[in-house]
DNA sequence: CAGAATCCAATACGATACTG
DNA sequence: CAGTATCGTATTGGATTCTG
């Protein structure tokens, strides 16, 4: 097991880590939603706009190319008429939803011991 | 178990359910930090801020704030000279560490499977 | 020491309109 | 359908300075 250190220390809280960037990423409401969301198959934009209810297309967009770019998620273009894409999890991604889900799933069973909003 | 119903649906999808302000919060790449830094016992504001590499006073002072208000944390002033302020976990905020430090694991765990930086 | 105050740069976000 | 382009606002974030 060799911990890795042609990419620096493995630590979250240095600033300069690769983790924290990765941190950054999957601690976000939007993307631990829209994982969360491709958790039961590939789905379309318009699906995911749809259950990420309140996001917008551009913000979605946005959390969807990030997640591409960081190996999380895939895009694929059917050329059809009307067009189709659907974006699906990578292996990665699967893994990633894993400890998202426990967050997602501990907030909605935790939510009644949190102090009203103010 | 009843489900709660005088909060309204629980359900992190919503975007009129409290889960999603809960979720916006510890789906926060500083939250998800402070918290796991006080894991270990309370914590000055001055060891919290050499801990979260890069934070700027500002911002741990927001984020903080945040958490304690929220009921995950408690801030405690001992009136000394030089003062001293020390922030630990309520027993919310020492559950809420648990998925909390999955996710950081994990992020350090797999780090070298994501590409690298484009 | 632990922050508050201030100023400013960055960017995130929403709404709208438009395109392949 | 699945975005992109654009605009303007709003929020965030950093650096610095100051105070109880």
């Amino acid at each position: 097991m060799k911990p890795d250190s042609s990419r620096g220390p493995l630590d979250v809280y240095a600033a300069a880590c690769p983790c924290r960037d990765m941190l950054d990423l999957l601690a976000n409401k939007w993307s631990a939603l829209a994982l969360g969301a491709l958790e039961t198959g590939p789905q379309r934009f318009g699906a995911l706009r749809a259950r990420l209810q309140g996001i917008s297309p551009k913000v979605l967009t946005q959390t969807l190319r990030r997640l591409e770019d960081h190996g999380l998620i895939t895009r694929e273009v059917f050329p059809e008429v009307p067009l189709r894409v659907e974006y699906d999890l990578t292996p990665l991604g699967k893994d990633a939803c894993v400890p998202l889900a426990h967050l997602r799933s501990w907030v909605e069973g935790n939510i009644d011991r949190f102090p009203a909003e103010v």
